[in-house]
DNA sequence: GTCTATACATCGATAGAC
DNA sequence: GTCTATCGATGTATAGAC
């Protein structure tokens, strides 16, 4: 890896660190330059603007998960497959709600990812897609319905018990329900 | 009214107005002055602090919804009843996404309710929990999950599709697809 | 590439006259 | 209660020397 982007990529570890200790809006650059023992105009030789960097961190997290995601071996069977990668992508979530607060929420004004950056979110997409349809599942209406359902969960434990699993405990059994239920609905039609 | 609290609610309304404009965060004390003919110092003869501004908007907004919640007429049927509340719930936040930022999610740094507005959002849960309960669901994981599941669905709508009904559209059959296998449950054991 | 210095804007909050 | 004036902090971004 060249030096520079080595820099890059070492400014953008910070910069999670910072969201980390004080939220993904709390990021500033003077802060973030100290963290990485630079000034702060010296940022710009880096990212054209504060919103570049967040599409850098916004890619660096997609790269993350998608690697995340890569690295989890899948059941053969669907059901047990499906069930995995929700909880390795609630584990992503959990494990830095900063991070996900930032994949997937829109809480920065003014940003919205860079169209190379995009792919990167569709890529994940994608792999959801794949996992849900491979269990049966394919009208988009059930993925909406599943796909809400996990996220409710979710930000049910993200912003009233992280660290806990007051919610999460539920997901596969509310997986099942739903699976189950789809299942039946387009067997009898 | 005294003529003092009209202006404290004319200003919370300007408030309100200025969050639909520019979110939550967006509201600031100049342009919220400059909206209702005053100077931005002016407003600490109402408010002895932003946050505290924020605290008015908090009881106010539950002050409405639990209006809201008071004029609907509910069926006598438990689980129609529980229908038409998440129903109107769900009117009420999506006619105002900034309000329910303020209402149901952490987004302003440093802002905790006082006891007396969180008294308010305490009136608003106890209600939706004498439905839920109501309709025969009591045990805490279930109302876990109902909640999460209604609130995921309409996080999803008010994120992704505004206005729309993509995702909403799916609530009554997620409530009786959660119920029936819930009231199951609990017949069995 | 990194620095110093600074521009420029926004914001919440206070002082004190009227 | 409302105003003018201003403080003080924070923040992004730019200019220009080295």
């Amino acid at each position: 890896m060249p030096r520079r982007e080595a820099k890059v990529a070492a400014i953008v570890d910070s910069a999670w660190k910072l969201a980390r200790e004080h939220g993904i809006a709390g990021v500033s650059l003077h802060a973030l330059a100290r963290e990485v023992g630079m000034r702060q105009p010296s940022l710009y030789a880096y990212f054209d603007s504060k919103l570049a960097l967040y599409d850098a961190m916004f890619a660096d997290g997609n790269r993350r998960l998608i690697q995340q995601l890569d690295l989890v071996k899948l059941p053969r069977d669907p059901r047990a497959a499906l069930k995995k990668f929700f909880a390795e992508f609630v584990a992503f979530a959990l494990e830095d709600p900063a991070r996900y607060e930032l994949l997937f929420e829109r809480h920065i004004p003014g940003f919205t990812p860079s169209p190379t950056s995009y792919v990167l979110a569709e890529e994940v997409l994608a792999r959801a897609y794949k996992v849900i349809n491979e269990v049966g599942i394919t009208k988009q209406g059930d993925i909406d319905c599943i796909v809400a359902m996990v996220a409710g969960l979710m930000e049910a434990q993200l912003s009233n018990d992280p660290g806990g699993n007051r919610w999460i405990r539920h997901l596969n059994r509310l997986v099942d329900l739903y699976v189950d239920d789809a299942l039946e609905r387009s067997r009898q039609s």
